[in-house]
DNA sequence: AATAGAGCCAACCGCACCTCG
DNA sequence: TCGAGGTGCGGTTGGCTCTAT
C-alpha cells in the first residue's frame, strides 16, 4: 500500500487548492469555513496524534481548536480512526484475511464497521475499499454476484424483490465504482429500501446457514436486547453503539421475545459460520433453537440447520442455488 | 516519451441514532 | 418531551499512481 502521509504531502497543496474550488450546493457537515480539507499532511497527523495521545479520543467537534489543526472534527476522528491510531494495521491483506471477509460479507452484507470489527487491524473503510476494488470483481468474475453471493445468472428475479448487499438503508442510491459510474450510470435502478442486516441481505441468502438457523427477526431481536455485544470481538466495544446506531434496526417493535438465547451461544455460533467449523456451527444451531423454543414457547421448528448446514453453508456442498452461497 | 484510461484509496458527505441538558 | 450537539456509519468522490498503447 502506498505511504498515505507521503502522498498527501505530495498533494497537499493541490488539495488545500481545491478546497477553495469544491464547494458545491452541498450542504457541509460541519462549518468548513477557513477550514482545511484534503488530504493531512505529516505535521497534521502528529499534531492530531501527539493531542489524542496526551488527552485521549473523544468531543471531535471541539478537538481541532484545542489541538491547533484546522480541519474539522469529523476529518479528525476520520483520519486518527483510519490511519493514525497505534492499532491500525497497514500493508496488504492477507488471503486468510480475504476469506474472512468474504464469509462475513455474507453474511452480512455491507456492514464494513462489523466486519472490520472481526479483522484485528483493519478498518471499514480499508475493508470497504478493498471489497469494492478486489472482492467484488473477484466474485463478479467466479460468476457470483458480489451483492447476493449467488450465482450471476441466479439473480435476475432478486434484482426486483430482494435486497443487495449494497442498498443502502439511509440513501436511495447504491454503491458504484468509478469503473461503474462510467459504464453503469444506474446500477441499481430499483434498490431495496430495506435495511441490510434487518432483512435485505438475510432474506436474500435465504438458504444461507444463518439464516436458517435465525430468521430475520431473530437477529434483530439480537440486536435489540443485547446491542450485539455477543456478535462482537473485544475490540468492537466502541462499534456496538455504533451498530446500533446505524439505523439497520429499529428499536421499537421488537422488544419481546429477546432472551431466549445466551450471548455466549450467539457468539460462538457466529465464531463457527467465520471459521468455517460446521460441525461447531450446527451445535450452536441447536442450541439456539432450542433456546428459542424454550423461552418462547413455540414449538415451531426454524429450518433444520442439520439440512443448512450441510448443504449450504460455507459451500461445502450443493444448495437450491447450485452450490453457490 | 507522451497520453489515456483504469486502479486504487484517503477523504468527504449526508444521514440516523444516542446522549444530555 | 424536545432539541441541540456529538458520534459513527455506509456510500461516494477526487485525485494520485500505475499500466497499456
Amino acid at each position: 500500500m502506498r505511504n498515505p502521509s507521503t502522498s498527501a504531502s505530495a498533494s497537499a497543496a493541490a488539495a488545500a487548492a481545491n478546497s477553495t474550488t469544491s464547494t458545491t450546493t452541498k450542504t457541509p457537515c460541519c462549518s468548513k469555513v477557513g477550514l482545511k480539507r484534503g488530504p493531512w499532511t505529516p505535521e497534521e497527523d502528529e499534531l492530531l496524534s501527539n493531542y489524542i495521545k496526551k488527552e485521549g479520543e473523544g468531543r471531535w467537534r471541539t478537538l481541532p481548536k484545542r489541538a491547533g489543526l484546522l480541519r474539522c472534527g469529523k476529518s479528525c476522528r476520520l483520519r486518527w480512526m483510519n490511519y493514525l491510531r497505534p492499532s491500525v494495521k497497514r500493508g496488504q491483506i492477507a488471503p486468510d484475511e480475504e476469506d474472512l471477509i468474504l464469509r462475513l460479507h455474507r453474511l452480512l452484507g455491507n456492514r464494513w464497521s462489523l466486519i472490520a470489527g472481526r479483522i484485528p487491524g483493519r478498518t471499514d473503510n480499508e475493508i470497504k475499499n478493498y471489497w469494492n476494488t478486489h472482492l467484488s470483481k473477484k466474485l463478479i468474475s467466479q460468476g457470483i454476484d458480489p451483492r447476493t453471493h449467488k450465482p450471476l445468472s441466479d439473480n435476475s428475479d432478486h434484482q426486483n424483490q430482494s435486497s443487495s448487499a449494497d442498498a443502502n438503508p439511509r440513501k436511495a442510491s447504491s454503491s458504484s465504482s468509478k469503473a461503474n459510474r462510467k459504464t453503469n450510470p444506474n446500477p441499481n435502478p430499483n434498490p431495496n429500501p430495506n435495511p441490510v442486516l434487518s432483512s435485505s441481505h438475510l432474506e436474500d441468502n435465504h438458504n444461507d446457514t444463518a439464516l436458517m438457523m435465525m430468521n430475520t427477526s431473530q437477529l434483530l431481536h439480537r440486536e435489540t436486547a443485547h446491542g450485539y455485544t455477543s456478535l462482537l470481538n473485544g475490540e468492537d466495544e466502541a462499534r456496538v453503539s455504533g451498530l446500533r446506531n446505524t439505523g439497520h434496526h429499529r428499536r421499537n417493535e421488537e422488544d419481546e421475545d429477546i432472551n431466549y438465547c445466551s450471548d455466549d451461544v450467539l457468539s460462538s455460533f457466529l465464531n463457527s459460520l467465520i471459521n468455517e467449523d460446521a460441525f461447531a456451527a450446527q451445535h450452536q444451531a441447536l442450541q439456539l433453537q432450542q433456546q428459542h423454543n424454550q423461552s418462547t414457547g413455540n414449538t415451531a421448528q426454524l429450518p433444520d440447520p442439520l439440512v443448512s448446514i450441510s448443504t449450504s453453508a460455507f459451500g461445502l456442498g450443493t444448495s437450491d442455488n447450485g452450490g453457490f452461497i
